[in-house]
RNA sequence: GGGGGAAUGUCCCGAGCGGCAAAGGGGGCGGACUGUAAAUCCGCUGGCUAUGCCUUCGCAGGUUCGAGUCCUGCUUCCCCCA
């Protein structure tokens, strides 16, 4: 790959900020690319109502399609959720009410009108739900058709497999069959909609590679397989999961501010990588911005902050979470735009105590952490440490707007704000 | 079908003579140092109306002043023989 050169913008792109891992045929694509008709797909999972930032670099994936003269297809996984994928998971996933899934695919459908655009012409993206196919599969007819393509010989001995097999891991038929299924959408997503590109992340390749082989089986034209690699930070953490759980894209499971943070606190080693991957900045631009050594180099994380917050969010929210940051860190002030929990003024009548106040704000699970976390120094209202866990907090703790600013370490504010 | 082993703190791994809120890691959180970074060091890491009370060791019973630990039955998983 290294000393591919490709001529369609879109290979170009995608290798030049790093979001390639493995291609079945650089050449093949990148003709197929140039010419300005491929159609390309990523399936999503329904498993939880928001996708997470782990899912954002096949995001870009498709966004940079589209603007490289693509069209992107986002593919809801309605009807394979209902299996559960085994690929590079030790435990089998529950499985979920079609009623979650409906509701999930509701929640993450939202996110990729912020990065693609639909519609009906050649290039605009489109939206798909293997359910349209898979719920009406005929199981007697299946088998006919596309099971005898399997061979059960090669998919025990697909890596997925693999493992689970060498670990005396439990593998139902269930999840077995799962690849299959997967391997089906890809033929079926070009035999309606002309697709010749599935992509995806490393953990996939597998999975896709056996879709082509079924196309080729099939009658398809020559699919291709395209995926990025498995992101981690340079500390070799997962990206997307942090101490309170997944970093979601939805707003509504994780305020605009908090996803700010998450990328404010990008290790100094992914700067660069992350800006490449997670913004649309020229690449000259991002060059430079890597060179800055030092405490500079914060400068280029509020860069990649914002501009990965304003990708989501759009721009005017991640602006306000980077005003809400300046005046936090750099200037103490307490900025009435931090993430804000309403109470009533009875509740402060009644007498609130500052352990039950940092439960409510949400910053410790339980009371009990609260006493930790005040023995330790960790707790502060309106900037002053708590050392009393029976303190209460009157009207007076209540500033000139009604509102509380309650800290957990030195990131992590919240402000209570009475109704 | 027969024989053997396993299940532990609801994140994970993992010790546990009958006195156990249960060793030790990892992870996470907080503190110190910094630059809202990394590395390092220190502390914490069941719940509550809290000098006490309640709930935890696969499930259900039993023995005992007292059970994660002993007995019985059950469930699930693994290994060996058939």
């Amino acid at each position: 790959m290294s000393d591919f050169k490709p001529k369609s913008e879109f290979l170009q792109t995608l290798i030049a900020r790093g979001y390639i891992h493995q291609c079945s045929d650089y050449a093949g694509l990148d003709e197929k690319a140039a010419s300005g008709t491929l159609s390309a797909y990523i399936g999503f999972d329904c498993t939880a109502p928001s996708l997470h930032v782990g899912s954002l670099v096949q995001i870009m994936m498709l966004r940079w399609l589209q603007k490289t003269g693509g069209k992107p297809v986002p593919l809801m996984g309605g009807g394979t959720t209902r299996v559960g994928d085994p690929s590079g998971r030790d435990e089998s996933r529950k499985i979920l009410t079609l009623d979650d899934i409906e509701s999930n695919k509701n929640g993450i459908k939202t996110v990729f009108s912020k990065f693609l655009t639909f519609g009906s012409g050649s290039h605009d993206a489109l939206m798909i739900d293997n359910a349209e196919w898979l719920t009406t599969l005929n199981y007697i007819e299946f088998l006919r058709d596309v099971g005898r393509h399997f061979s059960v010989n090669r998919m025990l001995s697909m890596d997925s497999v693999k493992m689970r097999l060498d670990r005396d891991q439990e593998l139902s038929f269930l999840e077995f069959n799962y690849m299959c299924l997967q391997a089906y959408d890809f033929v079926e997503l070009n035999k309606r909609y002309g697709i010749t590109l599935q992509m995806g992340g490393s953990d996939q390749w597998g999975n896709i590679v056996t879709g082509i082989d079924l196309g080729r089986r099939m009658g398809t034209p020559q699919l291709y397989a395209l995926t990025s690699p498995l992101l981690t930070t340079a500390s070799g953490a997962k990206m997307g999961k942090t101490a309170q759980g997944a970093v979601w894209l939805n707003a509504d499971m994780l305020p605009v501010y908090d996803y700010w943070q998450f990328w404010r606190n990008t290790e100094d080693r992914d700067v660069g990588r992350f800006l490449k991957l997670f913004t649309e900045l020229p690449l000259d631009e991002i060059a430079r911005l890597e060179q800055l050594g030092g405490a500079e180099i914060n400068e280029a994380k509020k860069i990649l902050a914002t501009e990965a917050t304003a990708m989501v969010h759009g721009r005017d929210a991640a602006e306000q979470a980077e005003l809400t940051a300046r005046k936090t860190f750099e200037e103490g002030i307490t900025a009435d735009t931090l993430p804000t929990i309403t109470i009533t003024a009875s509740d402060v009548d009644a007498g609130l105590g500052v352990l039950a106040a940092f439960v409510k704000a949400g910053l410790v699970a339980s009371t009990s952490e609260a006493r930790r976390q005040i023995k330790a120094g960790g707790l502060r209202v309106n900037d002053a440490v708590i050392s009393d866990d029976r303190a209460n907090l009157g009207h007076d703790t209540f500033m000139h707007d009604g509102a509380v600013k309650l800290s957990l370490g030195k990131k992590k504010h919240v402000l209570l704000k009475r109704a």
